[in-house]
DNA sequence: AAGGTAACAATACGGCTGTACGATAGCGGG
DNA sequence: CCCGCTATCGTACAGCCGTATTGTTACCTT
């Protein structure tokens, strides 16, 4: 982050300083851009993903765990994601255009796991007690740290979905094992 | 983050450039000094405060939810914190001495709360089948997450300690109840 | 064919950055 | 007294950054 500049992203891009101006008013609109274009991407990914599950008839655990696992920086292309993701979200507090896309993309992703929650609910695999947006809110913080521990330690030093599976299985009662072994 | 420089930490601190370049030899060292304080800091807190409930003979699941919701960014010095530990974790891995700090951090703190699983398992309040590193790991990225959580949409949107409560108790089965209503 | 407009390049410029260097002042030991 | 050491400051400098401006193609429209 610290070395993204106009001259360094017009040289890999392979196109002039001048060519980013034509098209980007500053730098701050090329960062919003390139923030809004991946945490979009990442949203409507997962949120495609939900309703194809859910009308394929898939168990909702199921589905909403392959989903969110798949945002997981495991491979090369979703460690760009991560780290855009990341650093333009640090950022975010000191710039309000960030910090509105932030806002945005937290709320579309809560939605979608929320509403994962309630249809799982509606077919018996939630009890009827629970909290969905709680329990939203727990399985995606639980996956954003996981995200970080991935990044930190490598895709290969533990089972990014071992890690999570007990945290939806403790939403989804029921269907699962709740072990840990 | 972006606006880290020697001026302004000089213009704040209230002392001149050359001084700060009397005590550390360039930026690197600054940044990597502060970075280490500050996840030092935090690290002995929740060590010191998992031994004391420890030897106080306290139940570990209590301890531990305490110890680790005190490292939330709920309160601004925490805020501080949370904000330093993210800007330059961030910035780790294009940078070898800042990565081993936070390589060592979040092994200090892993050790920390695996820790506490098996002394929990010890006394009965964790399933003797549970993989600690796992249920450590688990805990840790639940709590990780609702940093960001809180960060984003600020310390009264919603309770950090009922979000992590029901993850905890997932692997404290058998003396809390498991509920997220 | 003319002309307008969009795509793209080159360069110039003021500002800020990290770092290097020298100066000043206090102060304890010989 | 003076020497070395440390704390502290001020400033100079080369380099990179973001931005503004101007120029050059090439295409589309009429």
């Amino acid at each position: 982050m610290a070395g993204v500049s106009f001259s360094r992203v017009a040289a890999e891009a392979g196109v002039s300083v001048g060519l980013i101006q034509h098209y980007f008013a500053g730098k701050d609109e090329l960062l919003r851009f390139a923030y809004d274009d991946t945490v979009r991407r990442m949203s409507e990914r997962v949120g495609a993903r939900v309703r194809e599950g859910s009308d394929a008839g898939l168990q909702v655990s199921q589905v909403l765990l392959d989903s969110l696992v798949e945002l997981l920086p495991l491979d090369e292309e979703r460690e760009i994601e991560y780290r855009v993701r990341q650093c333009l979200s640090t950022q975010a507090p000191h710039h309000p255009a960030l910090a509105e896309v932030a806002r945005r993309a937290g709320g579309d992703l809560l939605g979608y796991v929320t509403m994962a929650v309630e249809d799982g609910r509606k077919r018996g695999e939630v009890d009827s007690g629970v909290d969905t947006v709680l329990a939203a809110r727990m399985i995606l913080a639980t996956l954003q740290g996981l995200a970080d521990q991935v990044a930190l330690s490598g895709a290969d030093a533990f089972s990014a979905r071992d890690v999570l599976r007990p945290v939806v299985a403790t939403v989804f009662a029921g269907h699962h094992d709740r072990s840990l072994s």
